[in-house]
DNA sequence: CCTTAGCTGTGCAAAATATCACAAGTATTT
DNA sequence: AAATACTTGTGATATTTTGCACAGCTAAGG
């Protein structure tokens, strides 16, 4: 199985075992199967256990899977093992409430600095994070930085993006609605509000 | 073509529709084919055509698609043409930030109350918007609000969703990373930082 | 040691989704 | 009015993703 495509898809849903087996590892479980995951995750075993033979016999049949090194291996995988630092770059509300979520160290992602365009907001601290001016901004990778989340308005996603790739960055996480055009060695992982919002309506019973 | 089952995955791209026209139609075009609009939103023409074809006869052979008259179809699919109210769960960070975000309007939702359970909080005002005790939270349906934005913690967020359901919300915005179990007259749908950001480092190029 | 119960890994089938390719209709030009 | 250039709508095909079912390995109990 180790030779075949891997679907994005599955990648998709790595981070979401890693949240299972996180809740299990919080009970003191040392040991669980796919099916436990399944019923926590609400997805299907099969489907688990597929995911997984993708990259190796992870687990022991009959028994199933050692939470702790399931997890180890899952996040080697996802590369998540070396910690990184990322910039971000907007300090509007979205920007600032970022800047105070705990997800990111969970993933060992360290959010160095934060840059906007705004005058009265430059040189203000926000969780202990200095706003910079988005001028100053350059030769990231010279720091060891390389990834960013881009939190600014829509028209001027496109520049900011070509700006931070132009010093070095080459993954992103964009909130901006708008798509990103971005050289091949460039990732970008775009989280749309409104397009998931905007949808939610069309399945709602009309009584 | 009109009676084939519709896909998930076109519902999900009917509000990027919505984003591409809107587009156009900042531009005082009247007019646009499904290539220019392909082009726009980096998705394949075919597959827009195929969307749209599941709902009727949307264009015209040879010209293209009438921008407004496609604007007005596709929010009508979605059900977004009926104004919709919404509660906001969770006055911390991200939902002090949704609080500000401009998008739900832009779809027709109005944010008419939001809740949290912090002291601190209650009765203090976000742009404009006065933070309530959850515990009074009750009968929303009455007053005509089917919608809800949850933001709370992880730990909590089943129990709200349990609350607000009892009190009439048929629709949630989940931004905890937990699954909700509701029932199947309530549609959730998830949007999860975490995960999206869990998966960035796979991408990268590990230089 | 044998039997039974449990669980993984995976080939194969099914379902869901996207792409291709072109007939059919529209506008424009000559 | 005929030829040309566009563009949609959609059946057919290809690709991607998921589900099924079971062989094969493990552990435990008698």
């Amino acid at each position: 199985m180790k030779n075949t495509r891997i679907p994005d898809e599955t990648i998709r849903r790595l981070p979401l075992y890693l949240r299972g087996l996180q809740f299990f590892a919080d009970q003191e479980l040392t040991n669980v199967s796919s099916e436990k995951l399944a019923d926590f995750l609400h997805i299907s075993a099969a489907l688990i256990r597929k995911d997984f033979c993708y990259f190796g016999d992870f687990g022991t049949r009959g028994v199933g899977y050692d939470v702790q090194t399931l997890v180890k291996q899952i996040r080697e995988i996802l590369k998540l093992s070396t910690p990184r630092k990322a910039i971000l770059v907007g300090a509007g509300n979205l920007g600032r409430a970022l800047l105070a979520y705990p997800g990111f160290a969970a993933y060992g992602f360290e959010i160095v600095a934060a840059y906007d365009s705004d005058p009265e907001k430059i040189g203000t601290k926000i969780n202990q994070t200095l706003i910079l001016d988005i001028k100053t901004l350059s030769k990231l990778k010279r720091d060891g930085i390389g990834l960013a989340i881009i939190a600014v308005p829509a028209e001027v996603a496109q520049s900011v993006a070509d700006l931070i790739i132009k010093s070095g960055i080459r993954g992103i996480l964009n909130f901006a609605p708008t798509y990103l055009s971005v050289p091949k060695r460039v990732k970008v992982i775009s989280i749309d509000i409104a397009i998931e919002l905007g949808r939610l309506p069309y399945y709602l019973e009309s009584e």
